[in-house]
RNA sequence: CGAGUUGGCCAGACAAUCGCUGCUUUAUCCUCUGCUUUCGGGUAGGGAGAUAAAGGGGAGGAAAGUCCGGGCUCCAACGAGCAGGGUGCCAGGUAACGCCUGGGGGGCGCAAGCCCACGACAAGUGCAGCAGAGAGAAGACCGCCGAUGGCUGGCAACAGCACAGGUAAGGGUGAAAGGGUGCGGUAAGAGCGCACCGGGCGGCUGGUAACAGUUCGCAGCAGGGUAAACUCCACCCGGAGCAAGACCAAAUAGGGUUUCAUAUGGCGUGGCUCGCGUUGAAACCGGGUAGGUUGCUUGAGCCUUAGAGCGAUUUAAGGCCUAGACGAAUGAUUGUCCACGACAAAACCCGGCUUAUCGGCCAACUCAAUAG
RNA sequence: GCGGAUGUGGUGGAAUUGGUAGACACGCAGUCUUGAGGGGGCUGUGCCUUAGGGCGUGAGGGUUCAACUCCCUCCAUCCGCA
């Protein structure tokens, strides 16, 4: 059974973490995110967010980014192959409505699916 | 039904599915201690964690800006003085305030009502560029006069000159030129005199006071502005902040160099001095660690009723528990409805102020008025 | 979260007992020199306006005769604290 959980151990935690990451990344972009990854050798998929306030001014709009793109990859985890993900944003994404963020951010998780298995 | 003022309240609703985070209860697993044992375990109590289920909770009126005030924590204690800072009509409220309430004074509005850093420049010191004659117990540039004295003419009355001089009514300069109006007065003028108005000082009356009134008395008037200039007066303020601080584990390896001091010293201490405590201190290089728990939500708390008070507020009784996260929860998707949803999200906690804001509802009051 | 600092033409940066804002340097524009370029010289350079004049020190108010300067509110940028 598939559950689409989303708890502590699915997250990245200490700056340690996020530091391995910055290390050695492959990176992914849209016209509003940039998303870094990098293989953590175990089954699980652990996400990172860093939404700079330079970025996004308001702490609603970045509650509320950080919110999609948790939702995001709680819906998709299971089809993602075991890595580290940092995603970060550019400027202007407060502008963009939900369905148009979750757009972005489908069409990034398909090609990482895709470049992952090869 | 219109126009407006003041105060208070709400902050899309409902359903389904999938999630996040605390709390309570139950079950299973883990673990510690005691007792017992046929060494498999059994039983009682405690602890923290994991999983599952059920129930219940989960951003704001501004959570914001960080502009004030407190609680709390540390600085041995926060004691004295100086420096520095803040507030500023009066009275009250409060834990406290730069806040609030009531009152006074001034301004705005037909009104309900709204707005005001509103102590003292007659304690002292300073400032006012340019312009202007003169800028502070002032000043003759133009103007006016020239009574008096002088000169000229004339027998004289007097006329002329504008030399001495007088003059602040008028012009001009300036942000500002030393009470106003009228009459008298005069050579021309002038509080020079008088009347009224305004203001000052003293008294009296009302008021706790700010202040107001005065048919009372005094003196012709008194020296303008600026204190968000120094200052004076009254009152208040020790410093830092939850990244405060405390605990657990690890670590700080008794390393090197330089400087200061060597006790009338250094440091604690983040203005200085005294006082107090303590006994070396600071900088750089090299090395090592920066994980967890707690502080963390029950509080000057909220609601109802009754009493005191014009009111802010307060007293009593009863009831309620209403976010505590930590790479950071309170959401996403779909559907239905309507007034089509603004500004914007806690990070130790409260009381205010200020700023942002789609709209909706309720109450009291004011104006316009009886037309549709 | 808490604490602190700064803001002046296109740029750096002057101007303080409150008294003519934009010194000085760079840049830019025009012009002279040169066959041309470079270099150098000279002139101009905040905005509006025909002129007179008006508005301008992050924004908005206030005090004052007068504000870059003093006071209040807001905005933006930067720095420090484990």
């Amino acid at each position: 059974m598939v559950t689409y959980e989303f708890n502590r151990e699915s997250r990245l935690l200490t700056p340690g973490q996020f530091q391995s990451v910055f290390s050695k990344p492959s990176r992914y972009g849209s016209s509003h995110f940039t998303i870094l990854i990098t293989a953590n050798n175990t089954d699980r998929n652990r996400l990172g967010l860093a939404v700079a306030k330079k970025r996004v001014k308001l702490a609603v709009q970045r509650n509320r980014i950080k919110r999609l793109v948790r939702e995001s990859f709680r819906l998709k985890q299971h089809d993602l192959p075991g890595i580290d993900i940092v995603v970060m944003v550019k400027s202007g994404i407060d502008k963009l409505d939900n369905s148009e963020i979750n757009h972005q951010l489908e069409k990034i998780w398909r090609k990482i699916i895709q470049r992952q298995k090869r």
